[in-house]
DNA sequence: CGAAACGTTGATATCCTTCAACATGAGTGG
DNA sequence: CCACTCATGTTGAAGGATATCAACGTTTCG
């Protein structure tokens, strides 16, 4: 493990704070001093790795929160590594109703499946400003053939955040209201904390009420009350926009949470 | 569109009928006269593709239904292609409660995410008589650097079970227990109907309501319920082990089922 | 024959949704 | 500066969808 101290030296932003940013671009940026990488919490690569990844980069780009990355039904999407702040996927059934289906968070892949298939069966929307690095098609599918440990990589990607999912239909399938809001909680807190995130329990915690409904499968106001129920058994505070847990012990019980370690991971 | 006639002359009988066989292999089975490939409803290859991937193959191996074919929390676990019959992923809460991620058919590749993470984080179970060609991992991962054309179809694969399990997360999230029902079994009819495996719009049937409760995140009494009242509407019948669907485009109306067409897809 | 797996049905309970109203704060245009 | 709207969060009441409990029928299989 990383000492807090040396994530907080090294740590990018990895939230904007700025919200008026537009579509705008940074073409400066390199992989060669990504802030995302220098924090020590992905897999290592080699140098010669490193460029060839940073080939693959076209640029880097920014976009407001609330934005459409990738529409549904879209052709030929591009791939992105989320390089700071919030997203997520969703689906909407015809008449309107919102799934989401996982969270992404920097270091994530976005976009994978949607390239796969030529065309997106989902939506990915910005859920905080954010940076993305543009991974144009066509380079990556080179990736396949010129560096085969990095196509493992993106495979290993996918593989993960098949895993959210998997988590996540597990809750809404199996769990109550207040262990699935519990359980949400839980892994974004594990998952912010992997990525020296968390300080002193807190973290920033996006999320509007809205989401949580729509990733869990709950309505509106049942979320709301059950989010109050969990805050009066001491389970966490909320504040601009951050959370604090109070208790994380009794929450991942609450929620029947099963830890499930996975690696290292790598950072495309 | 293949005719009817020529998959049937070709197909393979892709769900064993025989439920006494034990686990036993078939060491002469090649990738070379492969029934599933011959249906010709896969991906074509080339002959030297062909050959590396009958290379990977080590054996073909029979297991009975019920049977786990992996364990959660295994470690090293191999990966298989779904040669012949049905199974399903799923994940179970501490006190019990089951979630059913998504069902396999002749063709799935099983066990990618676990070989990922070197650990199963889900169980995987045979529905019926199942044979499985097995893939050892170091040989699969070996595929990534001599044919990254079929790396990049192992990748293909692990994001095509992810969007069965985005559109089962969908079902459960957002749609009715009657949507629901209606909606996985127009999935399984279309996804039997591409392996040539629908006559008549009759297919073979092989979840018991438990299944599909577990599946949909539904209660055994509920799902019962909600089957007879689709029956009742002329939706389907169901006789031995199999299920005629009687109407289905009022059945994908029900369902609000949303057409997700995916092109031709590889077979490893 | 008995047990176990699977399916069916009715009665009751409860979790969750829907409807409705209100509070707060941010942004916007007058 | 104020009125206005809109997004977000909160709370109470009522209804409905789904769960739970219980009993029974059928088939399969040892």
């Amino acid at each position: 493990m990383v000492s807090a101290l040396l994530i907080a030296k090294s740590r990018p932003r990895l939230i904007r704070s700025s919200s008026t940013l537009q579509d705008s671009r940074d073409m400066s940026a390199t992989c060669y001093e990504c802030a995302l990488r220098e924090c020590g919490l992905f897999k290592p690569i080699t140098p010669e790795e490193l460029s060839v990844i940073n080939d693959i980069l076209r640029e880097r780009v920014s976009r407001p929160a609330g934005a459409e990355i990738v529409r549904a039904g879209d052709g030929s999407p591009e791939l992105y590594t989320l390089y700071c702040g919030w997203a997520f996927r969703y689906k909407t059934l015809p008449d309107g109703r919102r799934q989401i289906l996982n969270f992404l968070l920097p270091g994530d892949l976005i976009g994978l499946q949607a390239a796969m298939f030529d065309a997106a069966l989902h939506g990915i929307e910005a859920l905080t400003d954010v940076e993305l690095c543009v991974l144009p098609r066509r380079k990556v599918w080179a990736l396949f053939g010129k560096k085969p440990a990095l196509a493992f990589d993106v495979t290993w990607l996918g593989s993960r955040e098949e895993s959210l999912v998997d988590e996540n239909l597990t809750s809404v399938g199996r769990r109550t209201a207040l262990e699935r809001i519990a359980a949400l909680i839980v892994k974004l807190y594990k998952r912010a904390a992997a990525l020296g995130l968390v300080t002193d329990g807190t973290f920033a915690f996006p999320l509007t009420q809205h989401h949580i409904a729509d990733a869990l499968g709950l309505s509106l106001v049942h979320t709301n009350k059950t989010l109050a129920r969990l805050r009066k058994l001491g389970m966490f505070t909320q504040g601009n926009g951050s959370l604090k847990l109070t208790n994380p012990r009794a929450l991942a019980r609450v929620a029947q949470y099963f830890d499930e370690e996975i690696p290292l991971r790598p950072l495309i």
